[in-house]
DNA sequence: AATATATTAGATAATATTTATTATTATCTA
DNA sequence: TAGATAATAATAAATATTATCTAATATATT
């Protein structure tokens, strides 16, 4: 909460309340869209209107506080910004799981095959997780 | 273009004009959004609808004949399916690049790591083409 | 080639998603 | 606590996508 005020603060944003619901959500849930964290945040502040959240959303985003996580045939999510990892979705229960991996030697063979000078990977695993497997 | 009507009629889709130029279009520019697709039509066939070529991409998609590409803080994108493989987006000059490559021992320890039993991968770089990078 | 049949296109309305505008309110600094 | 400034809510506008319905077209059959 403090912390979250914190980091608002250092980036020039002023600590509204809005602002901190959104990245508590966020947080909450790990991975999530704009239409959950709108109903979420509208259970307590019912007067919040959606076009804050998308202003809120874009105005963190550019501020590298949160980003972005396209997943295939389904709307954008929203995580807080972390150390870079891959993302697995299962198809079943629909959970986006984080893993942080080595790529290292996966990128040295694309550059290597390529010459491709790697800045970012958006990588999106779409499978059964384990715990759906067993069910 | 006798392969595309058969490609089509082999899905029980009629071989319209509209569908044969939506495929060809696509096939000529290997990845490419549906403004793009519309807008290159629409010389040739100018009272093509876009609801038209937005009903068509949906259908090709459904049966398989093409596949959609999300790319990051990019319209969606669309291409001839193929088989599995990476893409390059160069930031430098747009351009989609595709790579295909060897994946399993990546995929072997996503697995061996979480368990999760793998379907698809959805694998975007972000960087520097080689031709960019020596202008 | 003409005809029958179902499918598709085009026009347009409807819906969904995202952004812009502006008066009012909240935050922060002093 | 007051004043300067930034952010919100409400709303309109813009953009993106889908649904509906009638006329046109593709294809199989004669
Ligand atoms: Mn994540
Ligand atoms: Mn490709
Ligand atoms: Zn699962
Ligand atoms: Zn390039």
């Amino acid at each position: 909460m403090e912390k979250l005020k914190d980091l608002l603060r250092s980036n020039d944003l002023k600590a509204t309340h809005q602002r901190i619901a959104i990245l508590e959500c966020i947080d909450k849930f790990g991975h999530i869209n704009i239409d959950a964290i709108y109903d979420y945040i509208c259970e307590k502040y019912p007067t919040m209107s959606k076009a804050t959240v998308y202003r809120n959303i874009n105005e963190l985003l550019s501020y590298d506080i949160i980003e972005e996580i396209k997943l295939p045939h389904k709307n954008k999510k929203y995580e807080i910004k972390k150390v870079p990892h891959i993302h697995l979705l299962c198809k079943r229960c629909s959970k986006v799981e984080d893993l942080f991996l080595e790529t290292k030697p996966f990128f040295n063979s694309i550059t290597s095959h390529t010459g491709f000078k790697i800045d970012h990977s958006f990588i999106v695993i779409d499978g059964t997780c384990r715990a759906c497997q067993q069910s």
